[in-house]
DNA sequence: ATTAGCACTTAAGCTTGATGAGTGCTAATT
DNA sequence: AATTAGCACTCATCAAGCTTAAGTGCTAAT
């Protein structure tokens, strides 16, 4: 809260009683979600200012781009601008109530064995406590490094590929073999893989893969030629991009948003999962919340909605995102503490859970 | 088409032109989902006939309680009883377009490598397709038969668990163990269960664990002991109803339903995914497309939607069941075929890849 | 610097009346 | 006896006109 400075005398910052007013404006259109006049703000704001002396400050705001009217009376509304200003400056958003926090923690104990299954729980719960659109990113399996890989022979030609990463996924895949392999031999070649590979990333390992075939297709014994061509059909680089998604019909049910129109443009935003996929990726580069206000940028179609995202990891390094999208006029204080929290829950977990 | 008997010598046995009016009705709201009148119904319908004549046809099917007035005046509309009476005669529904059988049989192709991926395609290609909500159960494990299960040391005290089931079915589950084993030891207890219980179903496999514990518990070696304690912890009998269910925002958005209060309920009857369930374990006695309308009775909530079934399995027996569901006021004539065909295929592929 | 007062704007709600599609009933027609 | 024409009646829908409430900008008074 530095107050003081003159409105005017640098484009953004504003007198104490100025960022009152915009704060109350805010916090108004947000529980309401109706447009905000003078008389009304007059009253419900705790300074003693008469609705005129509010026009006039709301009128400076209009000029600098912090509210809009949506028709010429009828009360104003914030902006993406407002909203950025308003988040930035809550330097510490309302702690979580115990009860929350209770029922996140709860996430890690319901059975979830595998990060898979832990991660599907992370989704349906941000879903269910902020009812809006969670979304959650699987570590890329392409980096992460090998802790297992096994190899079952489940009949006469189809073979089952089990991968562990060291972060905790598991991941399998039935390959078809034309040669008959025995179970023992099998064995030998995941035994083989596993001494040469664990710790290394699936990338760099299918990338050695590669050049192997080159390099060694004179002196290659049997062993060595079936890991590289079973290898070489584990490691494929197929994984799709794994993207929990949940709670779309919250969304879609949510006041605040429609315009009939607008939901058809929603729905196709969300099928853009790449795109998606892009913006979490961005949040990984550096930890902690962030808050993108007005996804009209980067995602056609979300322009009234905000995303919430932190990122969970182990101690080494960040792992995947998770984010909820909501509309932008949601209650911010109640939902990052939420999203918060919850990465911090996933990221002990996971952490207990990883290999490392 | 049973043609020539009078009307009203049986309540439910009407002559031709009265069978073809109500056709028309059918048809004609299906396509417009407006009510329909006797005039614009004298005008579509082949047949000359006056409105005059139509609207006491139409009296006496509001009698027998095929139709319905919305208000006063303002045209019928088709009961659940007529959408059965629909139904019931098409005796032969719309051959499936080429290009439809096309789309339907490349889900099979698309990597769909486990059982688990080709039921999400599924369900994912039922929802696209039809632009309603597509339902997908899996195969109820706990009747599946083993076909193989593997342990697999992934650190000091975690064991992965492997189960593969005749029908394809691939599960695993990280279980902690406090007893330090080695794989050689693991190798030899999965070993053991494989040669003991290969081809028992798993709640039979379960049942003999839990009456071994009892009756061997003097008797017992490491191995055995081992065994018992690990196989029990495989298959402990959590399993949750497995089932997939897309394409709900399709639903939320379909003009016909709606009137903004159901489509909440719509959302809570989704949720009861139990209700559901035992729904579609019903059609699983009798083979074939399976039809329900007006969903009222068994599901609140979903008082204008119908349900269309089929049923999917290899050889031996049904395994699990496809469907959609949608307004009642749909287009059966497209989109039985389409779950038919759909559940065709399904089979087809699962049997290929099933180990029986 | 703040406020009161005033003229003006606009969305939303209400009434009103016309229109049109539909109905049931009865009497005429085939 | 079955079909049809005619008629009086019912409603939902729509547009037009009106009122209300909440808002605005501007200017003059405090």
């Amino acid at each position: 809260m530095r107050g003081g400075k003159k409105k005017g005398t640098s484009e953004d910052l504003f007198d104490q009683r100025t960022q009152q007013v915009l704060q109350g404006i805010i916090d108004n259109f947000i529980s309401t979600s109706e447009p905000v006049g003078s008389r009304t703000l007059s009253k419900t704001l705790g300074l003693s200012l008469s609705p005129a002396t509010i026009r006039n400050i709301m009128s400076d705001l209009s000029d600098q781009g912090y509210l809009t009217q949506v028709h010429t009376s009828g009360g104003r509304i914030p902006t993406d601008k407002a909203y950025r200003f308003f988040v930035d400056s809550l330097v510490v958003a309302d702690k979580l109530p115990e009860q929350l926090q209770k029922n996140i923690e709860e996430i890690s104990y319901q059975g979830a064995s595998a990060v898979q299954d832990l991660l599907i729980n992370t989704s349906h719960l941000l879903a269910g406590l902020t009812k809006f659109a969670s979304l959650v990113t699987a570590p890329k399996t392409s980096l992460s490094r090998l802790q297992h890989i096994e190899f079952i022979k489940i009949s006469g030609d189809r073979i089952l590929v089990i991968l562990v990463t060291k972060s905790g996924l598991i991941k399998n895949r039935v390959v078809e073999c034309q040669d008959q392999l025995s179970q023992e031999f099998l064995n030998s070649v995941s035994g083989f893989l596993n001494e040469k590979f664990k710790d290394h990333s699936l990338l760099e390992i299918r990338k050695q893969i590669l050049d192997s075939m080159v390099e060694d297709k004179d002196r290659y014994n049997e062993l060595l030629a079936q890991a590289i061509r079973l290898g070489k059909k584990a490691f494929e680089l197929d994984q799709p991009v794994e993207l929990f998604i949940e709670g779309q019909t919250n969304l879609l049910m949510n006041q605040r948003l429609h315009e009939e129109e607008s939901k058809n443009s929603l729905i196709r935003a969300f099928e853009q999962k790449s795109l998606i996929m892009k913006i979490l990726d961005q949040t990984m580069e550096n930890q902690g919340t962030r808050i993108f206000i007005g996804l009209e940028n980067e995602l056609s179609g979300l322009q009234e909605c905000s995303l919430i995202t932190a990122c969970y990891g182990n101690k080494h390094n960040m792992l995947g995102t998770i984010g909820v999208i909501g509309p932008t006029s949601m209650d911010y204080r109640r939902i990052i503490p939420v999203v918060d929290y919850t990465a911090k829950i996933v990221s002990q977990t996971i952490t207990s859970q990883s290999y490392d």
